[in-house]
RNA sequence: GCGCCCGUAGCUCAGCUGGAUAGAGCGACUGACUACGAAUCAGUAGGCCGGGAGUUCGAAUCUCUCCGGGCGCACCA
């Protein structure tokens, strides 16, 4: 609503100064005064055109308000200070649109993006780092999907890495464990996980809200920590099997050290070749893991709908088919001389090395021994992604959502199956260190000549989650001196220095259960839901609440807060609403439907006046939807929209307490209180819907 | 050595393509539950927006430089 007075207002400046002065203007430039005192929309354009047109921009802008006057939506328009022309919206026409229902949904354009975020290494349970990429991620396929894009997800399973063969090499070498020992104790823990419940510590709620934290962290069990090894998640059993055989590799006499790391790589090779026992392991291994990671992630809310797997890209030749385009194209050429002797490189972008002198800079993409780079394979496979490697996957359902199913990449596949694949654009939710790499990526993109593609491949960069030192001395891991006064101490899976992903949601769970008993007594199936959708809450709005480059320094007193910003608060306003329209015994649909019928001179009394001026900042912040959308999709950042249903919570929270809705005792003003409760509801579920945070019934 | 990111209140962070008096949460201190639930609200204190220069009518925002912090630049995956 907003966005499009926004544009109406722009689009007639333009016209006008195209009428009067015979200027053309790329763009008019327009923002929010920083009072209400100045209008609801301003312009500080006649600043600019004072030179061009040798006239005092207060002239300027006193020609263009005269002019403007009378324009659909505005009450008045006024100059103000040096030159900036101000407008006033026509609030009750303003109010009356932000009240109408928009049309669900825009329509389905053909343009097809594919998002793909989460991608942890199938070796470990998931660490809360994971947890800030997938939340990302998901929330940003939410925004995509709301401004009517059609939208496949993707998780990509590194199921062939040297990371997985640690694994293997722990279960075989450090535990002796076979192929038959291993899936035994799959088959346990996946029995065990069928009858697992959440604990819920019923008397740690003082301890909780911050006043004994190191009490509270003591009886909160964690799920993994103290159960026997046999019997715990195979995902955590991995965290601690891979932590020791990296310790593993590191100790020993040096002969001892070359023969551990010989057989890791032995274990490597054996897992690319594929179809041998260390290879059905590590098939074993991964995909127990990354069904894990799945039911992890899926408590969350957050879903997939593909996942391609390393180990088809090897073994359906993606790369051979590559390199031929590559080769084709000349984006890879055969280097003769310098330290990169014998390899195919590719020029880095930004290259000075003249033609026919040696770049030693360029990037190797296949080695003197021929194998290929990482770096080439993840070519091949943003090359199928946009439909033009020739090639495809084969498809296997794998993982059943309760409206769809995820599938998964397979040798041979399963007819029928969706198609994947062919996107008009590609979002790679990666952290900030893969910044070269997937420069590198569109850089060979570009160099054949797919330079639209290379536009739409995006890197949806963000920072660290990382801990702060209080927060790693509470997990009992040894801080060293110097980090003591330090920000915050970097994670490490080699070292299974981190928070698992699990841990965090239990404890939440645990956490906001507490807060549910001590509030509510239905039934408890009901308080377990409601503690769910609020722990959820409170989880993604902290990931989310940080823009992207900033480090997450992450602490447990902070991530379990449920006042001030955070999810909960804005949950809170919605229940707030939604006992209002309980007691008053009226539904939202009702109240809006009288409102309709309200007067513009009475619409007009209840808006204008100082009095009235947090109802009008409340109606003005419901209609910005849209326009905050539409600026986290071009920015790719989804904080904005946190940061305005948080804001959109404190301006209800504020007119809750000086308005009483319920006694009113004007009717045609109680009507109009209740539709502005209406409408925050609304605007506050849809802006939580967006963030992939449910509206609670109660709290 | 080359490149990228960051430096805003005691702490953690917002600040849209340059715009009017720099914001929020937490923490601290005062107050408000006989009204729609206090997971709330009102108020107070707290800032040379890292330093300096430049561009501009106008800079937290753009350019340069310096200081301080982080991360990339492998024939590793």
């Amino acid at each position: 609503m907003y966005l499009e007075t926004q544009k109406h207002f722009e689009a007639r400046i333009r016209s006008l100064l195209e009428e009067r002065y015979d200027l053309r203007v790329d763009s008019v430039p327009s923002g929010t005064p920083p009072d209400l005192k100045f209008g609801e929309l301003a312009t500080p354009i006649a600043f600019e055109l004072a030179r061009k047109l040798r006239k005092a921009p207060k002239i300027i802008a006193q020609e263009i308000a005269e002019a403007l006057a009378g324009l659909e939506g505005f009450a008045k328009f006024e100059v103000a200070g040096a030159g900036y022309i101000n407008a006033y919206l026509d609030r009750p026409a303003s109010v009356r649109a932000t009240a109408t229902p928009r049309p669900a949904t825009p329509p389905e354009s053909p343009f097809h993006a594919m998002v793909e975020h989460t991608s942890i290494n199938p070796n470990k349970a998931a660490h809360i780092g994971h947890l800030r990429n997938a939340i990302l991620g998901d929330t940003f396929v939410r925004l995509l999907r709301a401004a009517g894009q059609t939208v496949t997800v993707q998780n990509y399973i590194d199921n062939t890495g040297v990371q997985v063969a640690d694994v293997v090499v722990g279960f075989r070498h450090l535990e002796g464990k076979s192929l038959a020992d291993v899936r035994a104790l799959i088959d346990q823990s996946l029995n065990r996980e069928m009858s697992r419940g959440t604990k819920t510590p019923a008397d740690n709620r003082d301890a909780l809200k911050g006043r004994d934290f190191s009490r509270a962290m003591s009886e909160t069990q964690l799920p993994g920590a103290s159960a026997p090894a046999a019997l715990r998640p195979f995902d955590y059993y991995c965290w601690d099997l891979y932590a020791r055989v990296s310790q593993w590799y590191d100790h020993g006499a040096d002969d001892e050290k070359a023969a551990r790391k010989k057989l890791r790589l032995d274990t490597l090779r054996e897992i690319e070749h594929g179809e041998n026992e260390t290879a059905e392991m590590a098939e074993l291994i991964s995909t127990a893991v990354l069904r894990r990671h799945l039911e992890t992630m899926q408590r969350l809310g957050i879903e997939y709908d593909f996942l391609p797997r390393e180990s088809e890209i090897l073994h359906l030749k993606f790369w051979e088919a590559a390199f031929e385009q590559l080769k084709r194209k000349s984006v890879l050429y055969f280097e003769t001389e310098g330290k990169n002797k014998g390899c195919w490189v590719m020029r880095r972008s930004g290259s000075e090395a003249a033609q026919g002198e040696v770049d030693e800079d360029a990037k190797v993409i296949v080695r003197s021994n021929g194998t290929v780079t990482y770096v080439g394979k993840d070519i091949a496979y943003h090359l199928w992604k946009f439909g033009l490697l020739g090639r495809d996957f084969g498809y296997k359902p794998f993982f059943r959502y309760p409206d769809h199913e995820c599938w998964i990449s397979a040798g041979r596949g399963e007819e029928p199956h969706p198609r994947f694949g062919s996107a008009s654009a590609i979002y790679n939710v990666i952290d900030v260190r893969q910044t070269d790499p997937q420069a590198n990526l569109v850089q060979a993109l570009r160099g054949m000549g797919y330079t639209g593609q290379a536009d739409h491949c995006i890197h949806f960069g963000y920072e660290k989650v990382a801990l702060t030192p209080r927060c790693a001395l509470e997990l009992g891991f040894e801080v060293a001196d110097e980090d003591l006064n330090s920000p915050y101490i970097l994670v490490s899976g080699r070292k299974g220095f981190g928070v698992k992903a699990d841990d965090l949601i239990d404890k939440l769970m645990a956490a906001t259960r507490a807060e549910v008993d001590a509030r509510q007594t239905g039934a408890s199936a009901g308080r377990q839901r409601i503690a769910w959708q609020i722990a959820v809450g409170a989880l993604r709005y902290f990931m989310l609440k940080f823009t992207r480059n900033s480090v997450i320094a992450f602490d447990f007193r902070d991530a379990l807060s449920f006042e001030g910003e955070t999810g909960p608060y804005i949950q809170y306003a919605v229940v707030r609403i939604r006992n209002i329209f309980r007691k008053a015994g009226l539904a939202e649909s009702a109240a809006l439907a009288e409102f309709a019928n309200l007067s513009a001179p009475d619409l007009e009394s209840f808006l204008c006046g100082e009095e009235n001026e947090d109802i009008w900042t409340l109606w003005l912040r419901c209609a910005r939807r849209s326009q905050v959308l539409e600026q986290c999709i071009a920015t790719s950042e989804p904080a904005h929209l946190a940061k305005h249903a948080f804001q959109l919570a404190q301006e209800f929270n504020n007119f809750y307490h000086k308005h009483h809705i319920l006694t009113e005792e004007i009717p045609a003003r109680k009507t109009f209180l209740l539709a502005t409760a209406a409408v925050a509801l609304r605007e506050l579920i849809e802006s939580l819907a967006l963030l992939g945070i449910g509206s609670p019934e109660a709290m």
